[in-house]
Formats: C-alpha cells, structure tokens, sequence
DNA sequence: CGTATTTGACCTGCGC
DNA sequence: GCGCAGGTCAAATACG
C-alpha cells in the first residue's frame, strides 16, 4: 500500500538538505541511467517514526536536489515546523480543493487534475499521473534569486486553520496564508541559494555574487531560510501528507520547489518518482 | 563503547 | 518462470 508523498525539489549543494528532522540511512541504490545515486533515509526523531524520505540530486542539473518524503510523523514537530504545518495544509488544502471539488478525485485512478496557483513566479500543480495521483506545487523562482523581501520577518502566519483541521480548511483556502507559505519557501529557496553562492564565489576570489548589493541580505535571508528551512520542508510533509494521506487515499504528493531556476528548462517535470531521470 | 553510515545481499512487484 | 528495477536489511565499518 502506497502512502502519500511529499517531494521537494530544491537546490543545494549540500548532499541533504536540514529539515529539521533527524535521519538514519538505511540505504542507497544508483538509479538507473542517473549518474548521482538515491538514498534512503528513516525518520530517527522519535522511535517508529514510520517517516521514510529518499534523496536523490538530479541528473541534469545537479545542483538540484530532490527530496522525497513519505508517510508521517510518529511523534510531534518543533512549534514553528506547526505553524508551516498549518500554513502549508491551507495551502495544499487550497490546490486540492481548486483542482477538483475534492479530495476524491485524488482516490480517483483516472482523475488527471492540474491546477496553476498564479503566486508570483511560484506554480503548485496537482497532477495524477501513473499509479498514484500527484500533487505537484511547483515553485520555481525566477533569475533572480535573492528579491526576496526584508529577511528580517519571521513567519508569524496568520494561519488559521491547523494542520489537523484540514477538512474544515478546505472550504477557506486564505490565499494569504498561501502566499506566506510561498514567501516561506521563498526564504527557503534563499538558503539554498546562499548555500550555492558561498561555494559558488568561493573560489573565484572576485568574481562576487551575481547580485549584487545583496550579499548581506543574501546572508540575512540566508539565516532566516535556515531558521525557517527546518520547519519548512518537515512541516510540508507533514502537513501534506495528514491532508492527503490522512484521508482515506494515498495519493501522491509532489512539492516541487525549484529555487533560483535560472534556466527553467532544469524544471523537469517530476511526477511521481524520479525514476530514470 | 555506542551510534551512524556504508555497501552488498536479499526481497518483492512487475513486465515479458 | 525469469529477469529487472526499486527498496530494504544487516553485517561490517567508520565516527566521535
Ligand atoms: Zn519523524
């Protein structure tokens, strides 16, 4: 029995992004025709933590980095990872409920549902394909990386729908609960990106950072993402995987997050699993 | 010394 | 029934 997934596409150079969860790898198998091999990895926060995540870095572009989540959480997650928890189940709540009248159609074999959330240069995308339904929300951000807004703003989400209230959420979808979600994710996408710039204007001496005057706020961001990040992608699972997964489906949930896409050509489209790509 | 990672063996579902 | 591909186990090993 297939239970829901949550994928993050993100980039980073690290082998593994911080969720704020604990992991023990259990495993790692090259995929096929794919250079950069998956791992997989088991949630140690608390014991039988049914929550298993795979890692896997994209074949073209390595620098992205594809992190799948799957079942949920044994055990509660830091505060703050709630509150994106709530933020993120609006949203997915909100996809779900705009693609189709429900969540039904997710238990619908045939159902192929897509749905394009006009946050900014951000796209969530539901979308069933193969075996399992899919949701996609896909964020990729433009060019230029690092427009994020002042770093300085935590996320005080206004959410008001709680992670575990999700049938009621559906009915209110609170775009602007959503777009802080993004704004989150946007942060998010910072970290990664400062990750990628420190390596990156590491060894050119000069070359700086394609943007400039940002680098302090890019550090800002950066710390702010960091902070964020943990919350962010576990409380995504989670909070995804208790609206879908919850239910009575277990469809697929894919969060594709694709920050500082400079080409998005790179924004493949990853359905359910990153198989042969 | 206890715990995490590595890595090949093993298991299983699926297509031919 | 066989072979392949995807996942998982577990013994050995690395780490601190
Ligand atoms: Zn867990």
């Amino acid at each position: 029995m297939r239970k829901a997934r949550v994928s993050v596409r993100a980039r980073s150079e690290a082998p593994m992004i911080t969720d704020g969860c604990q992991w023990r790898k259990y495993g790692q198998k090259m995929a096929k025709g794919n250079p950069c091999p998956r791992a997989y990895y088991r949630c140690t926060m608390a014991v039988g933590c049914p929550v298993r995540k795979q890692v896997q870095r994209c074949a073209e572009d390595r620098t992205i980095l594809i992190t799948t989540y799957e079942g949920t959480h044994n055990h509660p997650l830091p505060p703050a990872a709630m509150a994106m928890a709530s933020t993120t189940s609006a949203a997915a709540n909100m996809l779900l409920s705009g693609s189709m009248s429900s969540a039904d159609g997710l238990m619908n074999p045939n159902f192929l549902a897509r749905t394009i959330l006009p946050c900014s240069s951000n796209m969530a995308t539901i979308s069933a394909s193969a075996p399992f339904p899919t949701v996609t929300l896909d964020l990729t951000h433009t060019p230029s990386p690092l427009q994020f807004q002042r770093p300085t703003s935590q996320f005080p989400v206004p959410f008001a729908a709680p992670a575990q209230s999700f049938p009621s959420a559906q009915t209110s979808p609170l775009p602007q609960v959503f777009s802080q979600a993004l704004y989150n994710q946007s942060k998010f996408s910072g970290l990664q990106l400062s990750q990628d710039m420190e390596s990156a204007h590491q060894a050119p001496p000069i070359l700086q950072q394609p943007q400039p005057a940002s680098l302090a706020d890019t550090v800002s961001a950066a710390t702010a993402a960091i902070t964020a990040d943990p919350n962010f992608t576990a409380a995504l699972a989670a909070a995804i995987t208790s609206i879908i997964g919850g239910g009575s489906a277990h469809p697929n949930t894919t969060i594709n997050s694709t920050a500082n896409a400079t080409n998005s050509s790179n924004t493949n489209k990853i359905s359910s699993f990153p198989t042969g790509n």
